[in-house]
DNA sequence: CGCATATTGTTCCAAATGGAACAATAAAAG
DNA sequence: CTTTTATTGTTCCATTTGGAACAATATGCG
């Protein structure tokens, strides 16, 4: 250790980008995750239930697995408690008996926005030193990828 | 759910940098960590610290916790299972009493060898629709703003 | 139709996780 | 020097996590 560069192996290591991918979200999510569940009492399931839900009309609990790369066990226990706290609405697929379709509540959605400027505030953060441009094609080159990714597993 | 485009949210998000990059966290780590987790029985925090020795000469738990953002305790174990299986060795630091100094054996880096190419591997899978200007393009601003959260936070 | 196979959501259980408190040591303050 | 304050690594404990098995329903295929 001593004072040596800790950040010598962005360089170093063997898989960069995905070494930087990974120390990125773990410098946004990590604060903004401890600071979410101290001030809302909500695990990473249950707000990513909420994002969900809220960018779509209605989804089942495979969809919500899907798109958040979750098991589906995390996403069902985290259903319960968003319903018993009145976040969601559940109810039964009249075409398919074993899915429900899930929508968010207006209370869901109110906690949805407030938790949102919580990840908004530190991904700002972390991003501040890229100039306008910069971070505009840093947002266009990882949604090429991410679509890539989507599409890679489906 | 129905057919509806599923990465609509990338563009919908409050937050869609952040999204983007821990969409990509995910899309590369899971599958990554699935299989070494099968493959060799290492849990993450046990490659992280075989990734962390491997590129720095003597590390304390100390650092390692805060190259990975991880708890010390979570650390703490992953070296305890590291030195029984012979991949790390540990001195004691003979300036300060309190910590120990951590350096990966033989048979360690030849096991992080082995669990990069795991690594290296799906990265590129991920980012294999960006051209070679692209990907530097992206890698460079990665490592611009994962400066920037180092200092963030130091 | 009838039977194999797949999918959804759930429960079970063992393991991983992380906050908090702790002892040991070091550094800072008086 | 003595007394606070900080740091390191560890243990304790409650919670979270995710793989596996499960029942219920749906789909594919003969």
């Amino acid at each position: 250790m001593a004072n040596e560069d800790l950040t010598q192996i962005f360089d170093t290591i063997e898989y960069p980008e995905a070494y930087r991918i990974t120390y990125l979200a773990n410098a946004i999510v990590f604060p903004a995750y401890s600071a979410i569940k101290k001030d809302f009492g909500l695990v990473r399931a249950e707000y990513i239930l909420l994002a969900c839900l809220s960018h779509f009309d209605a989804l089942t609990a495979q969809d919500v697995a899907r798109i958040s790369r979750r098991p589906r066990n995390t996403i069902s226990r985290a259903v319960h408690r968003m319903l018993d706290d009145g976040y969601l609405d559940r109810a039964p697929d009249p075409d398919d008996g074993r899915q429900a379709r899930l929508r968010i509540t207006a209370s869901g959605k109110e906690l949805h926005v407030r938790i949102s400027e919580y990840l908004r505030r530190r991904q700002d953060e972390v991003l501040g030193t890229l100039s306008k441009e910069e971070r505009a094609t840093l947002s266009a080159l990882m949604k090429k990828a991410a679509l890539n990714a989507a599409q890679l597993d489906e």
